[in-house]
DNA sequence: TCATGTGAATCTATTCACAGCC
DNA sequence: GGCTGTGAATAGATTCACATGA
C-alpha cells in the first residue's frame, strides 16, 4: 500500500469532469486487472495502455482526484483501486431493481458484472402474471403491481429499464415517483425525467447507426482514392431495405 | 414530400462532428414516428423536444447535413427522414454477425431494432458445438471454425461480439483479419484494433457505475444541506461489499 | 533520473443571438 | 411574424510540454 496518506482533499470531488468519471470505471476494471496479477505499481503509460487512452488523458484525469501517485515511480494499484472505488461510490452497496424481465432483461440479471462492485440486484419486476414468482437468475420475478413497495421496502434508487419502448415512460415515472434518482434505459426511447434524476441509455440501434455512417465513408474513400463516384451508394449490393417502422420492442416483457 | 430539391451538395459529408452524427439517429428515430403519425413537418423546436435535445443544437446539427429546413416554417419529415438514412448510411443493407449466443447474444438476435433500418442478422456464431445449428431468433447457430468464411460469404463488415471477456480480443482479432472494419463490442474487455477499425463499446457496468458515482453526490449534497458529514458514506445501508474480482463474463458463449 | 502533476495551447462541442428568408 | 441557418461567444475536453519532486 505505500504511501499512507491520510488525505481527504477537504473539498472533495468538487467539479470532477464528466468526461472523467466515464472513464474511471475504466482505469478501475484495468487497475483491478493488475491487483489479480498483484502488481502493485503502474506507470500512467502503462495503465493507459490497459485502459485504451492516452497517459496525459489519464494523468490528467487523477489529477482531479488527488495527487495519487508518486513521481519517478507510478501509482500503487492498491491504493488507486481504493480511492476510484469510492470515487464512484462502489465501496457502499447499490441495490438495483431491473424492470422487463424478457430476453435482455434475463440477460441483465445474469450478468456477472451487477454482483461484482457493489450492485446488488435487489428484485426483478415484469408486467406479465405469468412470469411472477418464476425465479431468473436465482431470482424471482415480481409483478409491476408491487413496483413501488419494491423500491421502496429495498431503498433502491438505481433502475434498470428493459421493456419494450412502449411500456419505458410509464414505468420511469413510476420508479421515479417511488424514489429512484438514476435510471439506466435499455429500451429505445427518450425518458423525461424531473431535474436530479439521472439518465443514462444503451441504445443498440443507434451504435449501429453510428458505425454504418463510418463504414459508408470508409467505402466512400475507398472509391474516392480509386477515382470518380462523387456522392452515391459505392457498395455494389446497394439496396433499399424493407419498409419498417422504427421503435423497436427491446423484447417482451 | 414538398421541397424537391434535386441537392447533393458537392463536397457532401465532409467533416460532420462527431457528436452530431451520435445524435442523428436520435432524431430519425423521432422523425420516423412522425412520420408514422402522418405529421407533414415539424419545427427545430417540437423535434429538439422530441429527441430530447435543444433547438440550437439540432439546427446546428442539421446545418452540417445542409439547408434542408424551409425559414418560417420547419422541416419536412419524410425528406429529412430520407436526408439522415442516406447520410448514415441506412440506404443499404448492412449484414451483421453476433458471436457469442449466450443469454445476451440470443437478446441481441432477437432484438427487433436490427431487422428495421438497414441492419440484417446476417450470421449468429458461438463455440459452443452444443449450440450448434440450433435456431435462435430463426437464424441456425454457426460454429467459431467457420467464422471466417462467413464473414466472407455474406460480405459483412459489420461484427457484434457477445462472448465473455476472455475471448473478446480473439474473436476480434479473428473478425478483423477476415474482412470486419466496424466492431459493436459488449464484453467488458478494451478492445485492440488496427487503425481504420471502428470500435464502439456498450459496458453495463460502467453505465451502473458512472449512475452510482452521481447517486452518491446527490447524497453527499443532501447531507451538506443539512450539515456536517463531509466526506464519508451517507447513506445509512453502507456496506462494504463483498470482494470479487472484475471482469466479469458477460454469459457463457 | 524518471514519471507525475499541471499550466497553457489547442481542439471540439454547445449555446447565444440575430440576420436572412419564406 | 416566425423559424431556419449560422457567425461569434462560451464552455468543455484533450493534448502539449515542462517544472516539480520523489
Amino acid at each position: 500500500m505505500a504511501t499512507g496518506r491520510t488525505h481527504r482533499p477537504a473539498t472533495r470531488s468538487r467539479g470532477i469532469p464528466e468526461a472523467t468519471v466515464a472513464r474511471l470505471p475504466l482505469y478501475l476494471r484495468a487497475l483491478t486487472a493488475l491487483s489479480e496479477r498483484s502488481v502493485p505499481t503502474v506507470s500512467s503509460e502503462e495503465l493507459a495502455a490497459a485502459a485504451g487512452v492516452n497517459s496525459a488523458k489519464l494523468r490528467k484525469d487523477f489529477s482531479y482526484l488527488g495527487s495519487y501517485g508518486t513521481r519517478g515511480v507510478g501509482y500503487d494499484v492498491e491504493y488507486l483501486v481504493y480511492q476510484i472505488s469510492r470515487e464512484l461510490g462502489l465501496t457502499q452497496d447499490w441495490p438495483v431493481v431491473i424492470v422487463g424481465i424478457g430476453n435482455l432483461g434475463a440477460a441483465l440479471a445474469n450478468y456477472g458484472g451487477f454482483a461484482s462492485r457493489g450492485f446488488r440486484v435487489a428484485a426483478l419486476i415484469d408486467a406479465d402474471p405469468a412470469l411472477t414468482g418464476k425465479p431468473v437468475a436465482g431470482i424471482p420475478v415480481q409483478h409491476t403491481d408491487d413496483l413501488e413497495k419494491i423500491i421502496k421496502d429495498n431503498g433502491v434508487s438505481i433502475g434498470v429499464i428493459a421493456t419494450p419502448a412502449g411500456a419505458a415512460q410509464q414505468v420511469c415515472d413510476r420508479l421515479v415517483a417511488a424514489g429512484v434518482t438514476s435510471i439506466l434505459n435499455f429500451a429505445p426511447t427518450v425518458l423525461n425525467v424531473p431535474d436530479g434524476v439521472d439518465v443514462r441509455k444503451v441504445d443498440l440501434s443507434i451504435e449501429l447507426q453510428i458505425l454504418a455512417f463510418h463504414e459508408q465513408r470508409k467505402a466512400g474513400e475507398e472509391a474516392a482514392a480509386e477515382g470518380a463516384v462523387p456522392a452515391a451508394a459505392t457498395r455494389p449490393d446497394s439496396a433499399d431495405q424493407g419498409p419498417d417502422g422504427d421503435v423497436p420492442a427491446v423484447m417482451p416483457a
